[in-house]
DNA sequence: GATCCACAGGAAATTAAGGGTC
DNA sequence: GACCCTTAATTTCCTGTGGATC
């Protein structure tokens, strides 16, 4: 039996790993940003005309994810605000919006309105877009007595999803000709490189006026970023010397994540402050890195709809029962719908939408789905799960509904015939 | 080289839901 | 309560694909 306040005990006995471990989480600015000199300079340059009450250039921020984009402009802004200050101007408004939650025009236009006017707040749906533009226009004139910057962090998804987001890119891109005292200035981050190239040429050329990318970070740039954190974030002696190249060479490999090694770095912490070890050893960054991989697909596969989850639940019965053959999207279907005559109040969903599901499971990794042709019998996807039956199983055990059915065997599995729109094919072998 | 298969996936249409105004 | 608006999810329709087979 675990014995708690024995380990309570021993946890208060051994030496402390953290001096100050919020300093590795990835919203903390340090005041020092190595390796991004010359961002920091080039984004400086464009928003000085702010001191002289000009309206700077619209910026395009491209790199990808843990490159230090967000980080960068939010150390230019606290810069740019302190010299504002000291100057006795009017401080810049800023109003940063991440399009991965704030993903539609409607939203983002009454967004920024509530962001000036909290008080009177634009209603979350209901209103014309055109009325919630005027709106907005009505108080930044109110409300901006100088430059609002309005940060579209992600806005590749925005447009991605929206086709009338080009528009509302365009009308915020030109809105300055309809402002009698305010003036906006757009700054868009993507984490896609060729993001540009899905852009309209209109919104592209009067927003993207200046671009700026950021590069990934090479193992030794990570290395150095970790050690900075690192001096203040553990207690003296509490890395071994190998800690911190490990963490850096297995983020580089994952395209220069810094957030990634930070996480890492974090969670390896964590482990030994947990297992009540004197220091991080090479050993706990490996499970460091095992766990952050669980945790991840964990809250994925708990975090989807029923629909997918159900569809991830015929890719599993498919798999522990199929006796070395294929798994193709007919299958997985076939086998969705006879599971989904007994979980309760499921809907039917047609085969291209479940094809668009299982591309969506493909892209989060959860399970591999390689489009292969197979000459006169057909081109479809080739299905398999990515992480071990007993995991997935684990993860699927919340939803109440499916827990029957764990030890389904498919009816179609039996036969060597599938069935699509009432025709019967040969299964591929 | 033409044909065929089993989808893949883009685009447009449809439906339902949530909220507003009058 | 009727009607309008936006959005998200899904369906329907359609064209494209690539390699085996004819």
């Amino acid at each position: 039996m675990f014995d708690i306040d024995n380990y309570f005990e021993n946890f208060v006995k051994t030496n402390k790993i953290f001096e100050e471990r919020n300093i590795l989480r990835p919203e903390f600015v340090p005041k020092i940003l190595p390796h991004r000199d010359n961002q920091i300079r080039k984004i400086a340059e464009i928003v000085a005309c702010t001191l002289k009450n000009s309206k700077p250039s619209n910026i395009f921020i491209f790199g990808k994810t843990g490159t230090g984009k967000t980080a960068v402009v939010n150390y230019v802004k606290g810069h740019l605000n302190i010299q504002c200050r000291n100057s006795e101007l009017p401080e810049p408004k800023w109003i940063s919006l991440n399009c991965q939650q704030v993903n539609s025009s409607y939203r983002v236009l009454a967004r920024i309105c509530n962001e000036l006017d909290p008080y009177n707040p634009v209603p979350i749906a209901g209103w014309p877009i055109d009325v919630v533009f005027d709106k907005l226009i009505e108080k930044l004139d109110t409300y901006v007595h100088g430059i609002c910057f309005i940060i579209l962090d992600e806005i590749d998804i925005l447009v991605k999803k929206m086709k009338k987001s080009h528009d509302i890119l365009y009308n915020l891109a030109r809105i300055n000709s309809r402002l009698k005292q305010a003036k906006v200035n757009i700054i868009g981050i993507s984490n896609v490189l060729n993001f540009k190239n899905s852009l309209d040429p209109r919104v592209l050329s009067s927003l993207g006026e200046e671009e700026i990318v950021f590069p990934a970070y090479n193992a030794q740039e990570l290395k150095e970023i970790l050690d900075q954190r690192a001096n203040f974030a553990f207690q003296r002696g509490a890395l071994a010397h190998d800690i911190i190249p490990l963490c850096a060479a297995l983020a580089a490999k994952e395209h220069g994540d810094a957030r990634k090694a930070l996480d890492l770095l974090r969670k390896a912490g964590e482990l030994a402050e947990r297992r009540q070890s004197p220091s991080i050893t090479s050993d706990f960054v490996y499970f460091a890195q095992n766990d952050i991989e669980k945790d991840k697909m964990k809250e994925y596969c708990e975090s989807l709809p029923l629909q997918s989850k159900a569809i991830l639940l015929s890719i599993y019965a498919m798999q522990k029962n199929r006796a070395g053959n294929a798994i193709i999207t007919g299958d997985v279907y076939s086998c969705y719908l006879e599971l989904q005559k007994q979980i309760p109040g499921l809907n039917k969903l047609s085969q291209r939408r479940v094809s668009e599901i299982i591309r969506e499971l493909d892209l989060s990794g959860i399970v591999n789905a390689q489009i292969k042709s197979n000459g006169r019998y057909g081109r479809t996807k080739f299905i398999n799960l990515n992480i071990p039956l007993e995991d997935l199983n684990k993860y699927l055990l919340n939803e109440n509904r499916l827990n029957d059915l764990f030890d389904y065997r498919p009816k179609c599995i039996g036969s060597n015939i599938t069935c699509f729109k009432g025709q019967k094919y040969v299964k591929l072998g």
